[in-house]
DNA sequence: GGGAAAATGTACACTTATGTCAATTTAATG
DNA sequence: CATTAAATTGACATAAGTGTACATTTTCCC
């Protein structure tokens, strides 16, 4: 137990540098990712982040990855899941709101502030949004939707979300549990079957 | 011609600097927000700030001051404006989304994105956003849905909302108006008539 | 146990920001 | 045009951050 993420007997590594990095941004902002800072939290001396990392812009970078890699992958596939009503597919992208493994939340809302300062990082996020919408829109049409509708139909579901994420409110799951029904119905026009909901609150362990 | 909002013959002034700080914030967030660039820009010396402003925590101050007055008094208005039908209704409210004068989308994002590294500015943003969203909630509960449902469907238009801002996309006004009736459909599940839409396009000054 | 690689730390030089103070300039007005 | 209040400035002191060079300590492994 009780094992600091690192088991070679150093105390740092790129990794727990990133980590620090990652935490930092989802309190506090980019501007909050300070190598000085970092230093102190980690009780490490600042200089020795130079080790694992040539200077700030890499650790930065390094975090980005790691926003790419998780995101907008998870969301995509829940999209493309297997379903038989559009119903139910509706509730398999909705695992992505209520899992962290699928869908970080608070990572997300801090890359986009960021990119609030950063033109480069602003054109990816806008990738990265049409990829997603693009998925989202893909699923309707699959269902029988015509494009237009689908597409408004894709970016109230997505946009839901990431006004959700930008509220930064911290509800209860069973809170955010009653709303589903009423979204699904709203976002697809069509109410989740009884067996389709419990299937999906079985699959987040939530027992109405 | 060419008044630099300014007619003593001074060139500074607190509103030219906290003109300044509201551009540099939308720009940038609020580190960007900082008297020596500011001063640069204004071509001033940075001290001479320091005559309307006690320090840069004032300034921060008044910025917020700005965005409270604009954004949620405008929100709620309209959302209790006259109307005939939901679809109306729903219409009135459209018209924050698309005038600058009467919602500030870029500034709006601009102070989520503060709220991140401040909990007290986090939980003013919040108190604004449950004002806004019960005030939705009553349009809908004014037009017949239960309480239920209404809080769903105010949820949904105002997270599209905050989801839109967060996109931070810059789309044609008519790519935008084209959506408009298949929004309505979805948020009030109810289509408008086409005299409704027409008395809408109008007033934004858009013929389809 | 002794080297070598990996990691850490100290000292230094530099940059960008904040805020105070005293001196000065500028415009308005009697 | 002299006074004065309003606005501006440069010089100073301080703080927090970045990155480099070099010395030192740890751990790994033979």
């Amino acid at each position: 137990m009780e094992q600091s993420s690192n088991d070679s007997g150093w105390r740092g590594s790129a990794d727990v540098w990133l980590s620090a990095a990652y935490e930092a941004l989802l309190l506090g902002g980019v501007d909050a990712v300070k190598i000085l800072p970092l230093a102190k939290k980690l009780g490490l001396s600042r200089t020795s982040f130079y080790w694992f990392f040539k200077d700030r812009e890499e650790l930065l970078e390094a975090l980005l990855a790691r926003w790419r890699e998780k995101n907008t992958g998870n969301l995509v596939n829940r999209a493309g899941a297997y379903a038989e009503t559009i119903a139910e597919a509706m509730l398999n992208v909705f695992d992505c709101w209520l899992d962290g493994e699928l869908f970080d939340s608070r990572f997300e809302f801090a890359v986009r502030s960021w990119a609030l300062q950063s033109s480069e990082l602003l054109a990816e996020v806008q990738k990265a949004d049409r990829k997603r919408l693009d998925a989202l829109t893909q699923m309707f049409v699959k269902f029988g939707q015509d494009e237009s509708r689908a597409d408004v139909r894709a970016r109230t579901i997505y946009l839901v979300q990431i006004g959700y994420i930008s509220m930064q409110t911290e509800e209860d799951i069973s809170v955010r549990m009653k709303r589903i029904p009423e979204y699904v119905e709203i976002f697809t026009g069509q109410a989740p079957e009884q067996r389709e909901l419990d299937r999906f609150f079985a699959r987040h362990g939530y027992s109405a």
